[in-house]
RNA sequence: GGCCGAGUGGCAGAAUGGUCAUGCAGAGGAUUGCAAAUCCUUGGACGUCGGUUCGAUUCCGGCCUCGGCCUCCA
């Protein structure tokens, strides 16, 4: 298994720290507002790079946060009048019904930012007595240039940074890079009591603190979108690796490419987004999901509407018809060889889809282990008959035509059509699947 | 300004140092009680200028164009 390390700039092979288990954390949503396609293809990735890894390793633990405390969710509660507890609940209920539409399986754990507030509070703790962190006007900070290596995941050098700063500084900072760990709350806003005040933590702090309490001092692979590079994951990395003492947090960082809408970023602030419930009225949640993988997960992906969709939606078809040619038994094959080294190459989606449709031309047996393993035709629609009553009915339908009766074979093909149930006949056989 | 990435046939969109993407559209054909659809064949491309190489769309460098990050962001 060979994955792109965004701090090296070159793929590399993913070689646990400890002997068979792969330790993974992918940065979850903020809970706010419904996730929107790009945030959805996120998720995909990451989801599909976690089903090649429980393929090649002994075991996998997976950790994916949900961010439950942040000023854009106090800022929506009270714009919806809803407390932040109500908010965020219903969020992340949307968020899991979206991840399980998208065939998306559950992390090994979903932890909340909210419920290791006491680990972050450790955190700040630490950082402030290795003099890497400073109390000020009620906030506490990190002190970046405390750090020798900040930036060291950006690549970004200290001078380009200040040079760069399109932000005012706000008065509490020692340095323009310095970044919030803890925040003051004030009245009826959501907080925590800790020895810096009653207050909320800063955003980055909870990965730091929640992939070290479940992973350890330094884990495998850390995940998450290409706009996270800086400064999310470069705090995170300055955080931990100074609270911990470790060399580095994660040894392989993996950022997946943005989705974009007319050659911009598909973003909530630009108004340019769409959400998968969008597309479910007109499309299958798998035709989303096959849309969103068939460009590899480092490319930006432009989403043409409704192009992109229409084309993921040809190929599902035809995968299906195979399927539906192939048989409803023969389902026992291993998944195609190809697509699992595919996989295994820096998640290389697309061509493991090329392979998936030349399997569908070839009607191979391994095609439909194969479209499960890349999330596809994993949802099982319910319908009355049995596979052998269908079988029989064909038949029955069958030795009708023999006799030129056409009358019975329609009134079958329209009986199973009632049932949900559609025949189609090609040159040499009868093919049925469920409407 | 700094860091990073992209530029492919009519459209969309992959892979790749020499041979195939694929989907839609186009052309020709096959199949068919009806329905629905499928299959086969075929034309057409790699931003630009150099370099490396027996050979580059693919590697390297310059240029042009577009985008991302440098503020919240998957």
């Amino acid at each position: 298994m060979r994955l792109y390390n965004t701090i090296h700039k070159k793929i590399e092979p993913v070689s646990p720290i400890e002997p068979d288990i792969i330790k993974m954390y992918v940065c979850g949503p903020t809970v706010y507002g419904d996730i929107h396609l790009g945030n959805a293809r996120a998720f995909v990735v990451f989801d599909q790079l976690y089903r090649i890894l429980l393929h090649s390793f002994k075991r996998v633990l997976y950790v994916r946060n949900i961010t439950d405390v942040d000023d854009k969710i106090i800022h929506a509660a009270k714009e919806k009048h809803m407390s932040i507890d109500d908010l965020t609940t219903k969020t992340n209920a949307r968020f899991q019904e979206a991840m399980d539409l998208l065939n998306v399986l559950p992390p090994t754990v979903q932890p909340k930012a909210t419920q290791h507030i006491e680990q972050m509070i450790h955190m700040i703790v630490t950082l402030i007595e290795k003099g890497h962190a400073y109390v000020e006007q009620g906030h506490v900070l990190f002190s970046t240039p405390s750090y020798d290596n900040y930036g060291c995941l950006s690549q970004k050098s200290l001078d380009d940074l200040i040079s760069g700063a399109r932000v005012e500084v706000a008065p509490y900072k020692k340095d323009p890079r310095d970044f919030v760990l803890w925040k003051p709350s004030q009245g009826d806003d959501i907080g925590w009591d800790s020895p810096f005040g009653f207050g909320r933590p800063g955003w980055h702090l909870e990965c730091s603190a929640m992939s070290h309490h479940y992973l350890g001092n330094t884990f495998d692979i850390h995940g998450g979108g290409i706009d996270l590079i800086f400064p999310h994951h470069d705090n995170e990395i300055a955080q931990s690796c100074c609270a911990f003492s470790v060399p580095q947090m994660a040894s392989i960082w993996v950022h997946n490419g943005h989705l974009m809408v007319n050659h911009q970023k598909m973003s909530k602030s630009l108004g340019n987004f769409i959400t998968i419930w969008d597309l479910l009225d007109r499309y299958d949640c798998e035709v989303i999901r096959l849309a969103l993988l068939m460009t590899h997960y480092r490319h930006p992906l432009n989403w043409q509407y409704e192009s992109t969709i229409e084309q993921a939606q040809n190929i599902y078809d035809k995968i299906k018809r195979s399927l539906d040619y192939i048989g409803h038994a023969n389902k026992d094959e291993d998944v195609d060889a190809d697509i699992i080294s595919y996989l295994q190459d820096d998640l290389n989606t697309p061509l493991a889809i090329q392979r998936l449709i030349h399997l569908s031309q070839e009607k191979a047996p391994s095609l439909f282990k194969s479209a499960q393993f890349l999330g596809l035709f994993c949802k099982k629609k319910v319908i009355s008959l049995s596979d052998q009553e269908i079988e029989s009915w064909i038949h029955k339908r069958k030795d009708a035509k023999m006799v030129k009766n056409f009358q019975e074979a329609d009134r079958i093909r329209t009986f199973l059509k009632d049932q949900g149930v559609i025949l189609e006949d090609t040159k040499d056989q009868t093919i049925w699947y469920v409407s």
